[in-house]
DNA sequence: GCCGTTTTCGGCCCGACTGTTTTCAGTCG
């Protein structure tokens, strides 16, 4: 018997379009939700659910039960979807390509095919530009207006903003809105706020007592392309380039819950709301609220966790991925933070692409507090990067050692390398050179697509080599547009974990590679990490913070990265494994 | 359709904004 083996990812996205479908239908809300969350739940799982099925345990995952299982077994054994294709016979698929359209959802989407035959966005745009719709019931000349404003900004919109663009627009825009006369506070709110590595948009929070002025502020930004609502306690705007935002203003005496709330995630909110509601609570944005109508009201978040008898919960962990479980039992991780890094592992000089002489490099991490920094330039076969031969790389040993004698018990400079993982597997160096460095990094930069089985046992070789102490940014992944590579992270990390090989959280915006789900799995099979910056100017050692924060999201303690052990446990660690 | 230290049946978070309505539906987060 040949089995049909689907991915966690295509089975997230079939669950996903019967979930949009039968939406439009008018399917009863509940149903329409179940399947959400079980695509939602399938997308994140570490293991292939196609290995959970042979084991007989599909209804072990979230939100699977017994007739998700059944449509996940017909899937597996038939390759096919009774259910789905008469779905798709019931309702056009091309339906649910409307749904993203801001202000178009499904009872408008189904409005329109079932009154005027609409099926597509095009025919949408026609019909509405005609001023067809306005006649139909709960319809008018502004809400056919709206929905072409909303098909132009769909046109628009770049999908999900990686988070290197959106956090430092959010810092200009709290550092005006902080300037309103009467704003107490602005903070960064929802997924910039969690720290993921990309953002729908940007949500932010205000706390002042009269919403007007800093409300207006942020209205009048001349960079405004287009007002999507402005209310008293919420507006929402768009800006060009695809960047949108959000603001809520609540008095200062309700920051807490409002805080609370607009962090998010949703997810991680309707659980918390649970939790409220059997200890006699309903929780808003406002207040704590009792069954008799009793407000309490909390400035701060740690009241509102400690009202429904719970520790804070860092604003990384908020996903419903455990965290409200965890925090009942006493057994949130103590997470990294910021200041428990003391080592930067991977950076490059003019020896390569970087743009700073190993001196300057050491001087720049000096100046951010860096105890020891290692040089890692990219070898020869990176032609792009003009790479270092072996010959070269002795002489910038020699130039390393020069400047360590002159900047003395100041900092401590390692040698390394970025070596290249050739196609085949192979490194670029040989062994007898790589033995020569104090600390071995090695990467994939090409060849990326290569299929699931070659470029997994191309990684595998890498790892198995006794001089690689770390693997740079494993799957290779650059946002927007450079997917990674399809890796077998199960024996990646199995692998990695069983030769010590450290796996990098690469904290560039551009890549976070490793990302949270693949770094906490790694971590929880008792892997160890490092998080670097891949410097190649000076202020890229400030974006260190973003590493840090994927690291956050993964559960991960400042013990399971090499980055924040002092120098001596580093050089151990190192000279053990020579 | 899923789920259960209140439930195996009856729930399933809560509110803002908009436009169309004379009290509410749709969308969004």
């Amino acid at each position: 018997m040949t089995f049909h083996r689907f991915t966690n990812r295509q089975l997230a996205e079939i669950f996903e379009q019967i979930a949009d479908l039968s939406e439009i239908k008018g399917e009863v809300i509940y149903k329409v939700l179940a399947y959400r969350k079980a695509a939602e739940s399938l997308a994140e799982l570490n293991r292939e659910a196609f290995d959970i099925w042979q084991s007989g345990k599909l209804t072990e995952i979230p939100g699977v039960g017994k007739a998700i299982a059944e449509k996940i077994e017909e899937l597996f054994t038939t390759g096919k979807l009774g259910f789905l294709e008469k779905l798709t016979a019931e309702v056009p698929p091309s339906l649910a390509e409307m749904l993203p359209v801001p202000d178009l959802g499904p009872k408008k989407i189904a409005l329109f095919w079932k009154e005027l035959g609409i099926t597509t966005l095009q025919e949408l745009e026609a019909a509405a530009r005609a001023g067809k719709l306005r006649s139909l019931p709960g319809m008018g000349e502004k809400s056919e207006a709206r929905i072409l404003a909303g098909i132009e900004a769909y046109k628009r919109r770049s999908e999900r903003i990686p988070i290197g663009r959106a956090y430092p627009f959010a810092v200009r825009l709290i550092a005006r809105l902080q300037a309103v006369p009467g704003v107490q506070r602005v903070e960064m709110a929802g997924s910039l706020r969690r720290g993921r590595s990309t953002v729908g948009d940007i949500d932010l929070l205000a706390a002042a007592n009269d919403s007007n002025a800093v409300m207006q502020a942020f209205l009048n930004d001349p960079e405004v392309t287009r007002v999507v609502a402005a209310g008293e306690t919420k507006s929402s705007l768009e800006y060009g380039h695809g960047l949108r935002a959000q603001l809520w203003v609540h008095p200062p005496e309700r920051f807490g819950t409002a805080w609370q709330y607009a962090t998010g995630s949703k997810d991680h909110n309707v659980r918390l709301r649970e939790l409220a509601l059997k200890q006699g609570f309903s929780l808003s944005e406002h207040a704590l609220t009792h069954k008799d109508g009793r407000e309490v009201l909390c400035a701060t978040e740690e009241e509102v966790y400690q009202l429904l008898g719970l520790p804070w919960i860092p604003a990384e962990l908020r996903e419903d991925r455990g965290e409200i479980q965890a925090a009942l039992e006493g057994r949130l991780p103590r997470l990294i933070e910021l200041s428990d890094i003391c080592s930067e592992l991977h950076a490059h000089t003019t020896w390569s692409d970087g743009k700073l002489s190993v001196r300057e490099l050491a001087e720049a991490a000096r100046k951010r507090g860096r105890q020891l920094l290692t040089i890692s330039d990219h070898s020869a076969s990176l032609a792009i990067t003009g790479g270092l031969t072996a010959e070269a790389a002795l002489r910038q040993r020699q130039e390393i050692r020069q400047v360590q004698a002159e900047l003395g018990e100041s900092i401590r400079l390692l040698h390394g390398i970025e070596v290249e993982i050739r196609a085949d597997g192979s490194l670029d160096f040989p062994d007898e050179v790589l033995a020569e460095f104090d600390i071995v990094t090695a990467s994939m930069h090409t060849s990326l697509r290569q299929p699931r089985q070659q470029v997994t046992e191309r990684l595998l070789k890498a790892i198995c080599n006794p001089h690689v102490d770390i693997i740079g940014h494993p799957t290779g992944r650059m946002f927007p547009n450079r997917e990674g590579a399809d890796l077998d992270m199960e024996r990646i990390f199995q692998a990695a974990r069983e030769y010590g090989v450290a796996l990098e959280i690469n904290a560039h915006p551009s890549r976070l590679d490793l990302d949270d789900l693949p770094a906490r799995r790694f971590v929880e099979m008792g892997g160890l990490l490092a998080i670097n910056t891949d410097a190649h100017s000076e202020s890229d050692f400030d974006l260190l913070h973003f590493g840090v924060t994927v690291a956050r999201r993964a559960w991960v303690t400042a013990e399971a990265v090499l980055n924040t052990w002092s120098i001596q446990r580093l050089l151990d660690w190192l000279a053990a494994r020579r």
